[in-house]
DNA sequence: ATAGGGTTAG
């Protein structure tokens, strides 16, 4: 390990309230350092932003060229930070300490945290004394690199070298194990910290450690640390409640949410422009126009003006309900409030026009965005290309995937995921095929998104066989299958008439402990249902109903379909009853069923009137323009 | 304003 020289660089280090314990420690290794801690880590120097390159050849690090020389040889290729960073290791007499962590406070503002890890280096590598802040300030873009292991070996170094850590020393470590998913290792960090008594946590500490929890979907938990801190003599800040009600709404259950809006107000937290666009995202999300608006006018009365998220969540909102002319008109209120919409506005309302197929529209949003000279990312590119594959405009999505790199952005798997379902739509599987070989070369790792992808692909080009030895063959890679690849091949087994197969990979999932879900045990009413044994469907709802999954509107109408096909019209209209007592409406597709059905029986008053009453209202709609 | 916690898009 090579701690022993990041244990002399950073024993160096000046502790702001500490006293410095000179020991053993200090005396005995202090002498024999050439590399610096963070570079002994094995981190290169030139690091690209926010890419953590590894040092392939370790050579280069004892060939330590003389600092000077080092420092001007890339003075040419250096930004305005690094360039400014370089003014100030030269200065004399040394700037203060607080200085340098005001620059690289900036730098980890732009999320450029390998230049800011490599800014510290120099300084270790300088023999520049260090400060706890900035270990802090290491850690954390160690965090956000995805690199929690280098954190704790920065924690690590502080100890060994008998420096008492800081509670936003734990506060940068919990946000570090929060970053990389690992709430669970988080919270026991947490817990140890109290029963140990190692630091009394702060009200930063209980914000990370509430986060995390709430990411991991324990709202309730976090509730019950919330009542815990407040007993423990810590007042929850609006960060905390605000942490919370996100959750909340996030989960949709928005009346808790506004539960908590309420107590918090008792307790005279102030909400502030966050808590309300948590808040106006939870209404809109559950489609409760009236009061997202209300919480305007609330918002008004505490002076608290909205903010680009608060536009941009609205945008959002109207364009996924299919009204992007009310988005367009939300995005003129923006700017006549002085609001400038960003690439996360452009990019909904993109979607919003994608959605209604209206890819021209989408395409002017997009050109709109570059004249203003704002700049596409890489989920704009996606939500484009997703555009042009859902309406089968595979060449027009190919063009807009080569000018991502046109752009100096990457795709992502998802990217990829994408246009291998447009190929698939449009039936090349072949060059499906090869993208995806492609995308490995890169390299991409494909996800369960993309296996799903290829596997449906597959399937709906009457592949099912493919599908199935594809399968089986990353299984054998160690990819353990989930619900949804197992669903996916139910359904091409289903629709490609091979019950049995359907079956047995039903028995499968269930034997290795996987729970069918709602859409899998659809797929297998499906199955049955084109086959005619309605009554074996009618089984498997009763099946779902006992493990615990909630039938559907699908499931209904599933069912409606396979009677309509296979029974008698009077079996029809028993099915439409209780699809009516149920309180379901049957879906575009069972509608273009009935409406083809035997003239005469829609005569029947009966029938009609449960036709009329259970026709959606969005049958009506733009989504359902083909069935009128 | 020297670090560490909360919000939007595929």
């Amino acid at each position: 390990m090579p701690m022993r020289g990041g244990c002399a660089a950073l024993l160096r280090m000046r502790l702001p309230s500490t006293p410095t314990r000179k020991g053993t420690l200090l005396s005995s290794s202090s002498s024999s350092i050439n590399t610096s801690f963070l570079l002994s880590l094995g981190l290169h120097n030139s690091m690209d932003n926010n890419q953590l390159s590894l040092n392939s050849n370790p050579k280069s690090l004892s060939t330590t060229p003389a600092k000077s020389d080092r420092i001007i040889k890339s003075i040419d290729n250096l930004d305005d930070d690094e360039f400014s960073f370089h003014q100030m290791i030269h200065k004399k007499p040394l700037p203060l300490l607080s200085e340098f962590n005001r620059l690289l406070g900036v730098i980890v503002k732009k999320k450029r945290y390998s230049t800011a890890i490599s800014l510290i280096n120099q300084m270790l590598f300088l023999r520049i004394s260090v400060d706890a802040y900035m270990m802090n300030i290491a850690i954390n873009c160690f965090s956000h690199l995805r690199r929690i292991d280098l954190g704790f070996a920065v924690f690590g170094c502080i100890v060994k070298c008998g420096h008492e850590p800081l509670v936003s020393t734990y506060n940068t470590l919990l946000k570090g194990l929060v970053l990389s998913d690992k709430a669970f290792e988080a919270e026991h960090l947490f817990k140890k910290l109290i029963k140990e008594k190692i630091c009394e946590p702060n009200e930063v500490t209980y914000g990370t450690i509430m986060n995390g929890i709430c990411k991991a979907g324990n709202t309730k938990i976090a509730i019950e640390l919330l009542r815990f801190m407040e007993k423990r003599g810590c007042k929850p800040n609006k960060e905390i409640y605000t942490t919370i009600i996100d959750s909340f709404c996030k989960e949709k259950k928005v009346d808790d949410a506004l539960k908590l809006l309420t107590q918090m107000i008792d307790k005279r937290v102030s909400p502030n422009v966050i808590t309300y666009n948590s808040l106006i995202y939870g209404l809109c999300s559950v489609n409760r126009w009236e009061e997202a608006k209300e919480m305007i006018i609330e918002m008004d009365k505490r002076k608290i003006n909205p903010d680009v998220f608060t536009f941009n969540t609205f945008i959002d909102a109207f364009c996924k309900e299919g009204m992007v002319e009310d988005a367009e008109s939300v995005l003129h209120v923006m700017i006549e409030r002085g609001e400038k919409p960003d690439v996360v506005t452009y990019s909904s309302l993109i979607d919003g026009y994608c959605l209604r197929g209206e890819m021209k529209k989408a395409m002017g949003v997009f050109n709109t965005m570059i004249d203003k000279k704002i700049k596409p990312n890489i989920i704009t590119f996606n939500t484009l290309i997703n555009g042009h594959c859902k309406r089968s405009n595979i060449d027009e999505a190919m063009r807009v995937f080569k000018e991502i790199t046109h752009r100096n952005l990457e795709p992502t798997v998802s990217t990829y995921s994408t246009i291998l379902y447009g190929l698939f739509k449009v039936g090349r599987c072949e060059d499906a095929l090869k993208l995806f070989e492609d995308m490995q070369f890169i390299p991409l790792t494909p996800n369960f998104i993309t296996y799903s992808v290829l596997l449906d692909g597959l399937c709906k080009n009457n592949r099912v066989n493919e599908a199935l030895s594809f399968f089986r063959d990353i299984m054998k890679k160690g990819v353990n299958p989930n619900v949804a690849l197992y669903t996916v091949l139910i359904d091409g087994s289903c629709k490609n008439g091979k019950l049995d197969v359907a079956l047995d990979l039903f028995s499968e999932l269930c034997s290795k402990g996987l729970q069918p879900n709602i859409v899998t045990y659809n797929a297998m009413n499906n199955g049955f249902c084109i086959e005619g044994m309605i009554e074996e469907a009618k089984e498997l709802v009763i099946k779902m109903e006992k493990n615990g999954v909630v039938p559907n509107s699908s499931t209904y109408n599933i069912l409606l379909q396979g009677i309509v096909k296979w029974r008698k019209p009077k079996d029809v209209l028993l099915h439409l009853k209780e699809m009516d007592a149920k309180g379901f409406s049957f879906d575009a597709s069972s509608f273009y069923l009935l409406l083809h059905m035997n003239p005469t029986k829609k005569q029947d008053s009966n029938f009609a009137e449960l036709i009329r009453k259970l026709a959606p209202q969005d049958i009506l709609k733009y989504k359902f323009r083909l069935v009128k």
